[in-house]
DNA sequence: AAGTGGTCTAGACCACGTC
DNA sequence: ACGTGGTCTAGACCACTTA
């Protein structure tokens, strides 16, 4: 049976998400197969399988080969935030971008954090210490090490103009990472943020690695009030 | 010319990616036509246009007709976390989940939760309230309110053996929603955490929407100590 | 006006995992 | 063994956007 609108692998995908929100297709049922659902849509079945990719990419389907595709019974949806340069976060929110550097200089990098990035006890990094504003007030404190074995260039980079955060972006040949928010005291950090030391703040340690090398570990203390938004 | 092994969208996707990292493709520059990476590549335009497209998504590549594609000079990267029952994160977390119901009752939802959600006063709501543990452990309070307009089994659930969280993954017709955490001192929830009422905790506020109603609303304290973990 | 990515098609072969 | 999804192909038309 032929259908009268349904081109395009959207609609096809707006469609099997209506079966599924409906309960036309319960949690746990299997449905129909690719050639099946071409057949009744009118269309080819490779437009089938980029909409239900779709829907099994965003944890509402399960797929497997020969078995079928199912409805989750209990969807593992997945929340995205984009990462991007700080000074970019701070527009989105809509306030003016500020920096100030706090410090550039040689100072060792604890233990627990070379071992969190993976780097031997013998290569070379460099420290880097940063405010970020947001109509002039405090939004994060930046607190990083920069790996000279990955980036030899960041031992004479100039960070009072560009924040560290944007050069690595610029130039680091950036492959995976990890994250790691928490909340804590503000601490050491409460001078800078403008805050009693006690004031529960967010702090995001974030790993970044090259396809060869670890490049740098970052600790950001966000200031107080600070919401980490995400859509789902 | 061809190349020896590269078949499949995955190698052009990864052939792509090292020619991004090495900078044989550098920030900025427009790189060839799908045409043209078919040719030089040996597949067919469709397998280099989903290579190209998985990067494009995961913010590398910028891509507009006539224009070109280009590679992205400050790459907004999308990180990535799963959001699953509960007991599911618990699991993962490697401990043996476990749960108490504290409340269940008729509590009326705060105004300000439920202009969050967009749901009218008049409106009717369950107020549920419990405790997730791992391992015995305290690990998270949870504080909800369900609409009874787009839930109306919710009046009637038994929330004592299957928490309200899991109850809703298997009901509801989900849709959207939103994630807000932030951190904050313990308060109210510091009694059933087991620590003290100053101690900073995350909170994550979560709003959850069907295709045409608002369905919950839920504040989930989180123990000291826990950790918010992504990778990119 | 023309170039580029976005998508659809019909057919084919393959890989995996269940039966 | 065989059914199902995963993917590739060659060709085509379209949509968008820039030149």
């Amino acid at each position: 049976m032929t259908r009268a609108t349904p081109t395009g692998w959207q609609a096809v995908h707006d469609e099997a998400l209506r079966r599924i929100q409906t309960r036309e297709w319960p949690p746990g049922a299997r449905i129909p197969g690719e050639e099946d659902l071409a057949a009744e849509l009118g269309c080819a079945r490779a437009t089938v399988n980029r909409a239900l990719r779709e829907l099994a990419e965003a944890g509402l389907l399960e797929r497997r080969r020969k078995a079928g595709t199912r409805v989750a019974e209990t969807p593992n949806r997945r929340a995205q935030m984009s990462i991007s340069r700080i000074a970019e976060e701070i527009e989105t929110r809509g306030a003016r971008p500020g920096y100030a550097l706090i410090a550039a200089d040689d100072a060792p990098m604890p233990p627990a954090r070379r071992h969190a990035l993976g780097l031997g006890a013998d290569t070379p990094t460099r420290h880097v210490e940063a405010l970020h504003l947001a109509d002039g007030a405090p939004y994060v404190h930046e607190d990083r090490w920069i790996s000279l074995l990955a980036m030899p260039g960041a031992a004479n980079a100039d960070f009072t103009v560009m924040s560290a955060n944007e050069w690595l972006l610029r130039h680091a040949p950036f492959s995976h990472g990890t994250l790691d928010y928490s909340a804590t005291t503000a601490g050491d950090a409460a001078a800078h943020l403008g805050c009693d030391t006690q004031t529960p703040v967010m702090v995001l340690d974030r790993a970044t690695f090259g396809p060869d090398h670890p490049i740098t570990w970052v600790r950001l203390t966000y200031a107080p009030g600070f919401h980490l938004h995400m859509k789902i």
